[in-house]
DNA sequence: CGCGCCGTCG
DNA sequence: CGACGGCGCG
């Protein structure tokens, strides 16, 4: 059975408002570990997936996966009974076909609670590599909010492009072009050379190597090994085409959504081959690239050479400024990135500045981008692929 | 080539929120002054016109005349973009169809940069004759927003009647009368006898000769001498009909807007006849208003020859203390007025009021009221034609 | 300044 | 019918 008890019903709220109109229909994947609920967006052009931490409830506990399978749509309007800061507590039976939510005011002078009616969804869950990018932004989520809201009015596509010079956003329409760049805050040269994956807050401060084994549940539940291999079509398309899954290689019933193609040997996204990791990072990534008619230098590498270790502190440490300071801009980037995407679908992501007070996003060429909102209990990360013809 | 730099966009922001649901295109007229802005309303029955002065700008620069043909819808996107703290920049190369914007950060670590399509707007950019009005209400801006709302949700129009009593706002409507009244804050009478002209705030404490004959550049612009005796066809009717202009008589191939109809002799709309202008104003006026069913005598003369000049000082006065306390409302009036508008239009003007904390309406029996709002870098100033009925 | 409600547009 | 934006209120 699971009973999860969170302490602000909040939280829920404003993860339901973010995902509602992407998603009509979800598992929350229970297991120990905590959460998570992975989803195509209804059109499959974009994927989100939310994680909830076992450690992040007041108490957690879930003897065994099972997923739950919910309707957004009810989840929802049942939610919107509860207020913010309601002490809040799912439970959900094996094998049930019902959700329990009882919402506690915080001075228990009012319980309120809810069954909601769960349904059978096709777990068309991917696996989500952890994948290594050539940039990463991090700025304030509003500030990105703002930035993809305005030039939603000019045109329908956006070019992020991160290089030397700081991170450009630009559109064209019909009455108008707008271009908007933001440098790194303190005007000092972008950081690089450092590995660029998503993590959570959780990870911070932890070993490198502990970050990249441990950070994607997604890894350990479904995908082998062998199953690392399969590859993402990524079908770059404006508008209705799924990221579909390629079918060769694939060895167990699970599907992957792998928005990095560094995957010919598909051993560093293991988090059991530690410090020689970074090496073979350059060396696929450079070979994928040059392959991917992006044949610029590995500026990776000779970063990496001059100051592995110092940018991996600094790296962190920027981190932690971002969260003393939500203001603050970091770019780091180990690659020219130039890519072009729907403004509605990240209009769209953005709806998740409420979670949290910044926004990474994480670009390479050619790859989805991975827009990624970590808050106290867990994250919820976006991904979309990029339009042909960008550049 | 042009090239405005403003300290902040909010200006530009509020000023086409103001005007943007009343006009859709429209030519910035540029010039070394600074920036103006004439229209009438989508159904001809308003006109507006705005005033930048190029003093009210942190650089401005334009060498030589230039129009700069704006969808307002387009200009409205674009500034929507701006932060209302940006140090904005507007700049156009001369023949050019494009304007650029340019919008920094106060931080800078936000540049963001903009090209708006311009277009051809023909420009029937009237002449606004200096004129006389027989009635000055300054009043709070948002007080004037609400009165202007509140009748509206009573009726359609509203009769503005200034007298010795103060100003009455009465609406009638299906379900309630409403009235409100307005009485000069400190319980002085009402000041009277004195000129009642449009200024601007940078004309403050000049002579009000100077005043008289420098505040239109519109005049300056655009009309002669001669075309000053054009007259405008005051159609006092409910709603489509343009207020348009009177052929007879023109001179130029410029037409003028002309809210007050003291037009036979027409010279006391230039500065250059002074005092006598003032009896001159009185007999043109009178004969004018008994022509128009309003036959009452003439306070206006009486009023001058007792205490012309020092409520001139008066006037100047209550203006500045206007600054001081934005709540103060002065009454001036040489002649009651009772006048009926279109409350659909003035909740359009009252839009105005996060522009300046006050407003003035202008008024003379049976002639376009002026709602004037003086902000920092120019004014904005709405013309509405009474509705016929009135009185 | 933030939140909620109403109206408009997709 | 739902979502987004604007306006009004606390």
């Amino acid at each position: 059975m699971l009973e999860a008890k969170l302490a602000e019903a909040g939280t829920l709220k404003k993860l339901l408002d973010a995902i509602k109109e992407l998603v009509t229909d979800a598992n929350f994947e229970c297991n120990e570990e905590g959460i998570n609920l992975q989803a195509m967006d209804n059109s499959h052009v974009a994927l989100v997936a939310v994680h909830l931490e076992a450690a992040g409830f007041k108490r957690y506990r879930c003897d065994r996966p099972m997923p739950l399978g919910v309707n957004l749509t009810s989840l929802t309007k049942v939610l919107k009974c509860a207020k913010d800061d309601d002490i809040t507590t799912l439970k959900a039976a094996d094998e049930a076909d019902v959700l329990n939510l009882v919402y506690e005011a915080k001075n228990s002078d009012r319980i309120a609670e809810y069954d909601m009616k769960l349904m059978d969804i096709d777990s068309d869950t991917l696996g989500i590599p952890d994948t290594e990018y050539d940039a990463r932004v991090t700025m304030p989520s509003a500030e990105f909010t703002r930035i993809v809201r305005d030039l939603s009015q000019l045109g329908e596509s956006v070019r992020i492009e991160v290089s030397k010079e700081g991170v450009r956003f630009a559109s064209e329409g019909e009455a108008a072009n707008g271009s908007v760049l933001m440098k790194q805050t303190d005007g000092a040269s972008v950081a690089g050379g450092n590995k660029i994956m998503a993590k959570t807050k959780r990870e911070d401060g932890v070993d490198e190597e502990e970050q990249e084994g441990g950070e994607e549940e997604e890894q350990e539940e479904g995908g082998s090994k062998k199953a690392k291999k399969e590859k993402v079509k990524k079908e770059k398309t404006d508008g209705d085409v799924d990221m579909v899954v390629d079918d060769e290689e694939k060895e167990d019933g699970e599907e992957e959504f792998k928005p990095n193609s560094d995957d010919e040997e598909g051993e560093e996204e293991q988090g059991d081959d530690d410090e020689n990791e970074d090496e073979d990072d350059d060396e696929e990534g450079g070979k994928k690239r040059k392959k991917k008619a992006n044949g610029s230098a590995k500026p990776k590498k000779k970063a990496k050479t001059s100051s592995s270790s110092s940018s991996k502190s600094k790296l962190k440490k920027g981190k932690k400024e971002d969260d003393e300071d939500a203001q603050a801009i970091t770019i780091e980037m180990n690659q020219h990135v130039s890519l072009t995407f729907s403004l509605k679908y990240l209009v769209n992501f953005s709806k998740s500045a409420s979670l949290c007070p910044k926004v990474q996003l994480m670009m390479s060429n050619d790859v989805p981008l991975l827009v990624a909102y970590d808050f106290g209990q867990g994250y919820i990360r976006y991904y979309l692929a990029p339009k042909i013809g960008d550049d």
